[in-house]
DNA sequence: AATTGGTTCTGAACCGTTACGGTCCTTTCA
DNA sequence: TGAAAGGACCGTAACGGTTCAGAACCAATT
């Protein structure tokens, strides 16, 4: 039986034909995918899990590139792609549970996130993409404090020294507004720890005293969330020379709430983003790029190797500093400089 | 064993406790997801298949748009959301038989795709998706005939006559080209042929003869085709007033090239799409909107709606002719119309 | 003491496939 | 003619759960 269908060369034509012939006569469907996973221990999908809404990899133009490259290694191996349902304001991790597939990718979900334990407890390979190294399995990455330092090292070279940020979420729990130190140092999500470090730390060389500096937390990730926070830092501090985003969609809002203003950007006021999606590059935007597709290309590929020995493996992909229009000299930078510290 | 983890219920904690424990130390990794498929005949995903590469459905804008709206209805039932690799070059449907899902969501493949078929002969309920009723099993799309219909009639009554069109692919062969009526009538993409037809018999009824009207055909779905495909047609007839594109992006693709010819739109040329992406709508473009996330959530809805009774169903929704700044009377349209038919 | 009722626990059957090894038949060659 | 070899075919045992029937046990009732 199986064979008539997988193994052809297993019998002769002749029976092949009546086999064939008997189980459409019956209504036989063809082999059971799950039965046929079962018994050889296949599933041939890998799961993706992500700290947001499913549909929320359809609307960040980040994560679409990653997913592009994810499907495009998929596709080379011939695997599926199942996308994991895992709401994040619930604990439920049956989803991981359910999921019959070869091995996971985890992008960019916090490091207390139930769903990530969930996966790491099934016996399957697992890549985990923009999280630290957790030393048992594959990861995938850039260096998001290396990378968001150099751009503040291009900010602090224009001058900047009174400045602003604004990041996206920094835990699982909502906070839409100023983050303490504290909360930075704690924060969840390996990503956005990361480059505010390295802002603090090329800041803090610049003389800056960082826990003076307005950092605004968005929990929702969009430009709506980008003019609210520019907004709030704004208000708090109406001398910032500089608005660092720790995005390019929180930057792209953050243009739109200086234009309301009436601030022209960079003339009078610097604004920054962070990964090199297509708007900001057409917005001319100051950012960090970083290869999101070929991020997704290499977690795939790292999961669908089979050669186990050399596992864990760590690849850290090149960023590149972009310099576009978004940002100058702080005006009257030139004097400012005379006085600083 | 089964109930320790699923069934709380049914044994005293003591017990339950003691199995837990035991599992553990014995390094069991928790019920086997495939197993529990198969005994319990519920793979708790389903499958999506499409016409192109999988990595196309991440950079198509309305594609991504039927994505989310399926990942939401996949996500309020808990379900995941299999992408079924279906490289259309290779007639291999394995992947089609490998998928383990309750599940079908077909989105607008050519009506003798392979694929199609594999699915078809699965015993698990399938929704198609811009494609033709098949009476078999469900179907949502949008009436693509009558709102190009309608499209048309808004350039007739502009007083345009002498047009040319830029279309996606028809069949699955690579034809970038012009295309006889033949082959428009033959299509085997449901919603191109029903574009078309829509067209022509606007244009056939004020008096337009179809067959002289300039059809390009272009495989690839980005703005460059949409670029050639307008140069091939404003190549063979550099009179035309209106350039009809059946999508978005070949339209922002023509309006590139009409720019590139020095030619201004609306005055010198009239440019259409078909969609109402994000990107068309920012252009100002004159286009069918048609609410593809809304496709995407019903695809999903009626998939997953268990009320096996009222199969099959066909849900139709509605669009909305958006007139933007891309269309205008041709450029002395009016003198024209005292000397058209 | 025997019956009844209820709960907790155990064991076996089954889901549908593939892998494997054994039987049988045919062919080849000494 | 007999033995060895090879090919075609078939039967069976997992794979790892879920489910369900019924055994075992305990307490309450007759």
């Amino acid at each position: 039986m199986s064979n008539a269908y997988n193994r052809p060369d297993q019998l002769s034509p002749e029976l092949r034909r009546r086999v064939l012939d008997t189980a459409r006569r019956l209504g036989y469907p063809g082999p059971d995918p799950v039965a046929r996973s079962l018994r050889t221990r296949k599933a041939g999908a890998v799961g993706l899990l992500l700290t947001e809404n499913l549909s929320y990899a359809f609307r960040d133009p980040a994560a679409i590139g990653f997913l592009e490259g994810l499907a495009l290694a998929c596709e080379d191996a011939g695997t599926g792609l199942l996308l994991v349902p895992a709401n994040p304001e619930r604990e439920d991790v049956a989803s991981v549970h359910r999921a019959g597939v070869d091995g996971f990718v985890v992008y960019s979900v916090p490091d207390d996130d139930p769903h990530l334990a969930a996966v790491l407890e099934r016996p399957v390979p697992t890549v985990v993409c923009d999280q630290p190294d957790l030393g048992t399995v594959d990861r995938v990455g850039i260096d998001d404090r290396g990378a968001m330092y150099e751009l503040a090292k291009h900010l602090i070279d224009l001058g900047h020294r009174r400045i602003g940020v604004v990041c996206m979420r920094l835990a699982r729990d909502r906070n839409d507004g100023f983050v303490t130190p504290d909360r930075q140092h704690a924060a969840h999500f390996h990503v956005q720890r990361n480059r505010l470090s390295g802002l603090a730390e090329a800041f803090s060389e610049a003389g800056v005293d960082w826990s003076q500096v307005p950092v605004a937390e968005r929990f929702d990730h969009n430009t709506a969330s980008g003019a609210s926070g520019a907004a709030q830092v704004l208000d708090r501090d109406p001398q910032i020379t500089a608005l660092i985003c720790t995005s390019d969609v929180l930057a792209l809002g953050a243009m739109n709430e200086a234009a309301r203003r009436g601030l022209r950007v960079p003339h009078d006021i610097t604004v920054t983003g962070f990964d090199g999606i297509r708007a900001g590059e057409e917005a001319g935007l100051t950012t960090v790029r970083q290869p999101v597709l070929e991020k997704g290309r290499a977690a795939g590929k790292l999961l669908l190797d089979t050669n186990e020995r050399s596992r864990p493996r760590s690849v850290n992909l090149a960023t590149e500093l972009i310099i576009g229009k978004t940002s100058g000299p702080p005006r009257g930078g030139a004097e400012e400089r005379w006085f600083g510290p």
